[in-house]
DNA sequence: CACATGTCAGATGCACTGAGATTG
DNA sequence: CCAATCTCAGTGAATCTGACATGT
């Protein structure tokens, strides 16, 4: 709490902000008809592309038979499509299929449009600042992809 | 898609980014022994103040019946307080105990080290940008309160 | 009487633990 | 033979819809 940068970064305030910002961000799109751990799912494999069931396990926040049946579901759905891992015939390999990325692409849209909304509303001080912060935050996803989470209780 | 502003901001390109650095700031905190239903509740007791359970439904992403469930749990461990409302003797006034403040402030404190961990491998430059972002963040949260969700679908 | 607020009761989808089948 | 990967079976907690009691 008293790690004081040179510039003066509250880490402290801008957690406090953030959390609070997410609260109003996940909630730009409505769930509908899809779960958490579904929408999830689908978006890990949109943004970071084919993988194997244990790869997702390692991120998502559910265990692996409840994955299995999850995409089972999903692959009935014409939306998650298996295929055999030509490198290891044990693994498979889960993919979205076009019905899938349409359903991350049309949310995403959705959540552009409303948050577009609430810029639209902010001074142009204020936009300045917020059109700056896109490539700080792919470098967080970066950092943080770079350790293997040393403790995540598993 | 087209609505181009007179600053370089590329709303489309900043959706994606917070949505991949959302997937990062949720699994800073473990989860452990409580939902995130349970999480969300206490975070906005907590944030909000004092609320009647309908106030409280109309952000969490659950029903009234699930919420009076949950709540009795609550209450049970001692987290939450239930109170008759001087104003309408049909509401109940709902707020944090000591202990229930705690968990929202532990798991705060869990985060901010975490992504103050994060945030010392970014450069300078990329540090400053960052320190600007918190208000403008408090900002959007204000005026997205300020609307009660047009299309909500409720 | 109509509406708002909160709770209760039964039914359903979700995720977990433990065990099993196949391949490396 | 042991470890890794994925799936199956049974159990338990969480949420939903519909109905109900109380107060405005």
């Amino acid at each position: 709490m008293d790690a004081a940068q040179p510039s003066d970064l509250d880490v402290d305030e801008l957690t406090w902000a953030i959390e609070d910002f997410n609260t109003v961000f996940i909630r730009l799109a409505t769930v509908e008809q899809f779960s958490f751990s579904t929408l999830s799912v689908l978006h890990s494999l949109s943004r970071r592309g084919p993988m194997r069931v244990t790869d997702l396990v390692a991120t998502e926040q559910i265990k692996q038979p409840a994955l299995t049946s999850l995409i089972n579901k999903l692959e009935a759905k014409g939306l998650v499509h298996r295929a055999p891992d030509p490198s290891d015939r044990r693994a498979v390999l889960l993919s979205l299929t076009a019905a899938g990325e349409h359903i991350v692409q049309s949310r995403h849209d959705d959540r552009a449009t409303k948050l577009a909304d609430l810029i639209g509303r902010l001074s142009q001080r204020e936009r300045t600042t917020l059109s700056r912060i896109g490539p700080v935050l792919q470098r967080l996803v970066a950092i943080a992809a770079e350790e293997p989470h040393p403790a995540a209780g598993e």
